[in-house]
DNA sequence: TGTACATCAGTGAACGCGCGTTCACTGATGTAC
DNA sequence: TGTACATCAGTGAACGCGCGTTCACTGATGTAC
């Protein structure tokens, strides 16, 4: 779509292409979506050759990981956020808002981050292993507003369960099935936070997205 | 893939082939997933030239709409014998299982139905407007189980809650980081449970997929 | 009951397309002496 | 500081592929008289 700098201004060596291409790939998911997204197109709108992408990235899945990387590293740091500025027990139900908000802010992003997790079957590694990770963010919290650290268990299912029922929330919110509720509540965000309270890990909360 | 009847058996006129290329299709995607199911390759499976489905269906929207389709009356189905088979306080985990077992064992067919959702913004019309739909099965199950039926906003965001908490469980709980939980807790199934169970929405069952 | 004919549901070849990837290449950069 | 040379990061053309869809066609079926 857009290039950032002018064709004739790019030196014949980028300088950081890898970056570019990445950045592409987001411009394109967002204005075009998902099924957009081929090795050419991203190439095409770094302004770059088709071949020059595998100099930076092995395969066409190896780019795609890294756009959902970024995703992830994106979410952590939206939910980082949301913590931060929310009250003690509000800061589960403004985790699982600022979750679901994410997805439907970007929701071609959120798409190609599920694709590849469905794909291979499992989250990335760090969504469980770095501390700051959005699901370890919602584990902590838990423990913050009362689970038992000790019964780890009981803390992984329900970090789990709250996990899916954003997720679930994330993928339907925008269902044309659901418009008037959110009329009726006063807006999409009301609807997201009316939701979240039925699953009943969450407590309520107002706060912004 | 495979081929019901031999290829020289089959008359000029098929007979019913719209419903062979539905069920093509279903094979296809269980067997290679999601990505193989072109309209060449379902015509190919069916044992017929890439032209034939165009009598049956406008364009490959059309078909993976049918595909689709059939998966939410399967889906529908499966639902109604849980909650048949479940006693009463049990009924909406039944269901909630039902549905998460479902999407378990078709998870290329439960793609499908979902990228479609996804693509319109919408579940298909009969999910709401359907009484012996998944969606009014559990809606009248919440009922049952002591909802106020008069509060139908109240009743509505619970049903929504409930689903979305399902559909993450099922597009989740194939995902390795969760296979110690599964063991921890005796099966797949047992995991299943537990996650719902911290939902709040649902009370604990013990009965089969 | 037999025949003419319209309609239906297939065929198979062809179209143009964009894709992922490879290849031999070349221009720019960095390093050793 | 200057030069030779290895390495790096691009280019652009080409590959083979499977795709969705269209087209003129033809074999089978059903209907009117």
């Amino acid at each position: 779509m857009s290039e950032a700098k002018t064709v004739e201004s790019r030196p014949y060596h980028h300088g950081d292409l890898r970056r570019a291409l990445v950045d592409a790939a987001r411009r394109l998911l967002e204005a075009e979506g998902p099924s957009a997204l081929s090795l050419r197109a991203v190439a095409r709108e770094a302004g770059v050759s088709p071949a020059a992408p595998y100099h930076h990235f092995k395969d066409k899945a190896e780019l795609l990981d890294a756009v959902a990387q970024e995703g992830w590293d994106i979410l952590d740091t939206q939910m980082m956020e949301a913590k931060r500025d929310a009250d003690g027990p509000h800061q589960l139900t403004a985790l699982g808002i600022a979750y679901v908000c994410f997805a439907r802010d970007n929701p071609a992003l959120y798409r190609v981050m599920y694709d590849a997790a469905r794909d291979k079957e499992m989250l990335p590694d760090d969504v469980q292993k770095n501390e700051d990770s959005a699901y370890c963010q919602v584990r902590n919290t838990m423990i913050a507003q009362g689970a038992n650290p000790a019964n780890e268990t009981h803390l992984e299912l329900a970090t789990i369960a709250a996990w899916c029922a954003a997720h679930g929330l994330a993928e339907m919110a925008g269902f044309k099935q659901f418009e008037h509720l959110k009329e009726e509540l006063g807006g999409e965000r009301q609807f997201l936070e009316a939701v979240l309270e039925h699953v009943g890990l969450f407590t309520s909360a107002h706060r912004e997205c």
